[in-house]
Parts: C-alpha cells; sequence; structure tokens
DNA sequence: GTAGCATTCAAACAAACGTTTAACTGAATC
DNA sequence: GATTCAGTTAAACGTTTGTTTGAATGCTAC
C-alpha cells in the first residue's frame, strides 16, 4: 500500500481503493484530468498518482496514453450515442404525425446528455466538459476518433432533421447542424458557462438541465433562419422571415 | 548560416531569413503551429526549427513560453478588438434610427474577424484557427488573458444588443452572447469546418466570407428567438415567435 | 580602435515525459 | 505442492521538455 509514486497525494476525487477495479480506477482519474487540463498536458503519472495505482497499469490495461484517452471517450458515448438514436426512434414511432419538430428532434439529442450529466456519481459531470474540450482538440487520432464515433448518430439525426425542415437545402442544412454542434459543444465544455451560471444564478449552479433549456429555443431558431442572402450581407438588414417548415 | 538545430529543416511556411526580424519570425511560427498543434503539444525546438532562428531566442524576446503565447494572440487580437469597437460606435452614429437591428450589430462584430482572415499574407487565417482553439483551452493562464482582452468588447456589444432586443432579459441575453461565441469560435476553430466547405463546394474552399455569412442568419435568428419555457421542455412544441425587437 | 550594447549562438541544465523491463504477488488449476 | 497466469510493483529506459549559461558576433558611438 506504501505509494512511491513521484509525490503529491493529489486531491481525493476518486473512491479508495480496494471498492473499485484498477481499470476504473484510472478511467476515472484520467476522465477529470484529461477534462482539466487537456490531453496533452495531462501525464500518466498525475492519472496514476491520482487514481493510487502504479504508472505501469496504463500500459498494461490499455496499451498506450492514446488508447487510454480513446477509453475513457467511448465508455460514456458509446452508450450516449446509442441512446440519442434509440430516442429518436422511439419519437418518431410514438409521434402521430410523420414528421418530428425541431425541438422534439433536439430533445432526442439533448436528454441522453442531460442524463448523463446528472449522473453524477459516474462522473458525466465531468465527461461533458472533457467531450466539449476534444471537439476543439486538433490532434489527429482524437479528430479520427470523434468522426467515427459520431458518423452514424449524426447522420440519422440530419435526416430526421432534413424531414423537419423540407424547404432548407442539403447544404444549407449540412452548415446549421454544424453550428449546433459548436453552440452544444462550447457550452458543453463550459469553462465560461460555469461562470455564468453561478453569476448570472447561483442557486442553478450546477444545474444543467436550465442550460440546456435556454439553448434549445436558441438553436431551434437558428435552424428555422431565413435562407442567407449572399448577395448583401453588410448592407444591414430587414426582419427576417422563416424559411424551415413546421 | 549553418543550422545545426535539432533536426528536418521544416517545410517552409515562413519567409526566407533577412527579409524580417527574428521577433516576428518567432510569431509567424509560434501562430502556425500552436494552431496546428495546440499550446502543449507543440514544443518550442519546433518554433524555432521552423523559424530558423536560435532556441534561447525565444527567451531572450519573450521570457518563456507562455509569455510567447501570449504575444502571439495579442499581436492581432488586440488590433481586431479595437476595429469591432470602432465599426460599431461608427454605425452607431451613422444610422439614420437609434438603434441598431442585430443583423448590423452582428456585421460589426464579423468584418474585423473577415479582414484578419483575408489577410493571408499577415496569417490571419491560421490565427482564427488559432483564436477559436484558445477558447476552447483550460489553462488559467489562457482563460485569464482571453477574458481580460475580451471584458472590454464583450460589454460594449452586449449594451448594443440589449438596445437592439429591448424584450429579451438581460439575464437571456447574456446566454445567447454566451451561445454565440460558441458557434463562432467553433466555426473558428473549424478542422471540421474546412472539411465541410471542402465536401459541400470545394470552390468555395478557403472563402471564410461564405461561411460567416451562413453562420449570420443562424445567430441572429437564435438571438431573437422565443423565450425558453422551461417548465414544459421535452413535450415537444408549436411553432415559435418572435420575441426580440428590431 | 575600443568600449558599449543588443543580439545570436552552441551547449548544457535538471526535470518530466511515455514506455519497458524483470521481479514479485496471490489466487486458481492440475 | 508445483504450475500457471493475470495483475501489480519499483526501477530504469532513452527522449524530449522549457530554460539558462557564457562565449561569440555585429553594430553604433566615442
Amino acid at each position: 500500500m506504501k505509494q512511491t509514486q513521484t509525490e503529491a497525494r493529489a486531491i481525493r476525487a476518486v473512491p479508495p481503493r480496494g471498492a473499485t477495479t484498477t481499470k476504473t480506477r484510472i478511467l476515472d482519474a484520467a476522465e477529470s484530468l484529461f477534462m482539466e487540463h487537456g490531453f496533452e498536458a495531462t501525464s500518466l503519472r498525475q492519472i496514476t498518482a491520482l487514481a493510487e495505482v502504479n504508472l505501469a497499469a496504463v500500459s498494461y490495461h490499455f496499451g498506450s496514453k492514446e488508447e487510454l484517452f480513446e477509453s475513457v471517450l467511448t465508455r460514456r458515448l458509446d452508450p450516449m450515442n446509442r441512446e440519442r438514436i434509440a430516442l429518436l426512434t422511439r419519437f418518431e414511432r410514438e409521434d402521430a404525425s410523420d414528421v418530428l419538430s425541431c425541438e422534439r428532434i433536439l430533445t432526442a439529442m439533448f436528454i441522453p446528455a442531460l442524463e448523463l450529466a446528472r449522473d453524477r456519481e459516474r462522473g458525466g459531470q465531468n465527461f461533458l466538459r472533457l467531450l466539449g474540450r476534444a471537439y476543439a482538440d486538433p490532434a489527429p487520432f482524437i479528430r479520427r476518433f470523434l468522426s467515427e464515433q459520431y458518423a452514424v448518430m449524426i447522420a440519422r439525426f440530419k435526416a430526421a432533421f432534413g424531414r423537419a425542415l423540407p424547404n432548407l437545402p442539403k447544404k444549407e442544412l449540412s452548415w446549421r447542424l454544424h453550428f449546433v454542434m459548436g453552440a452544444l459543444s462550447y457550452t458543453l465544455a463550459g469553462t465560461d458557462a460555469l461562470k455564468l451560471i453561478a453569476a448570472l444564478s447561483p442557486r442553478d449552479a450546477g444545474n444543467d438541465e436550465i442550460l440546456l433549456h435556454r439553448l434549445a429555443p436558441f438553436l431551434v431558431a437558428g435552424l428555422k433562419a431565413p435562407l442567407p442572402d449572399l448577395s448583401e450581407f453588410d448592407g444591414g438588414g430587414g426582419s427576417p422571415r422563416q424559411a424551415g417548415g413546421s
């Protein structure tokens, strides 16, 4: 039990030994530290110190630092995206009309993320911030991994949005989904969002539901925005009309 | 002229020696590499090799790696934000009505960014991506630096948006500006945006104007979205009504 | 021409990095 | 009770990191 690691007992953010396996202890510690400092700035020695396991355990259980990072993401991302697709399918089956509204589709995207955020015991809070960070990371292996993980889900939701917004050209829809993912990931990454919550309404602190419920109307309106008039951008403007359907 | 640096001549992305000063050569190389790999993943040896200057020159001219990073950001960010405020002030003076439209205010935000992106010779393209990345970076010194740099500009624009959207509570406006900055920075960071451009319309590749002209209507609609109904989120929804003014 | 100054240079610094090694544990299998 | 094997351990591997050093350089001023 003598821990001769590098140093610095580190602040206990992981349950005591014995109650958990080495593998999950590493995943939890890595999730927390990757979120806080990013992939490159987090060392395996910090991770194993926080997890109170041996340094070599990472190589043994995961192979490398990159594979550890992918495991951290997969553990939560895979079930979440699966749940998103399942929820969307259920909505489509249950709904009376044959096309879902944008609000409903966005709901299918948000609910699984909310469940994860609420699941504080399993560190979901940390994970969403980590995910938001990963979106902005230029490391090739991260980008490759994310686009693989998201490909199926994004295609599925793009089709649903396409039906909800029949007047919106496919090209335009791709852009707007890009913007949606941008606002979403930036909000989830939220080093600033947390400060915003605290500053605006201290009692809401840590309540991700309210955050996402504010984001949804913003995004729905953006998705339904009138088509861009590329000819006169900086000419200023009249008030926009609705373009998308429903 | 004998370059005994670490190795790897590196791909020439910086003008030949002699034509530029050591200081700007370092800034250019750092801008390019920080953008591509992030702050932590970029070493001073990579930077000085690309710039074809001595390793110690960084310490001599900038003091440390962190100070170099801040210098890279300041060089372009400071003039850009200054220009944004100047443009907004000019719009307010020129405009017939006493309140600017959201479109016009957003234009004052975008134009200086566009000018920077267009100014390819001075590496503006690279810089915007670097800036988008920095937004998502959790490193304390980066966050501190950015919020200091942006404080004045954001406050100025928030006031303008407040006048443009008189029916929108201040609290709600803070949130929506947060989402706006999110979509904007994610788009600018754009590892994916570049792929999107190439995939959707190859002839537009590298044309940031079109990108931002698509983003503007999306954001304006979001800003004007109806107030969120926090009581029944996942109940699905009727079609939204305009909430903001103008 | 020599003093002063800013700049550049090769070399070295200690520290930290991801990964590997070989010895060692403890329970399950024969 | 010997064998096996997944798991853990301390220690070391060779690199690479940001930063510092002290000598050399080139220029301006006296």
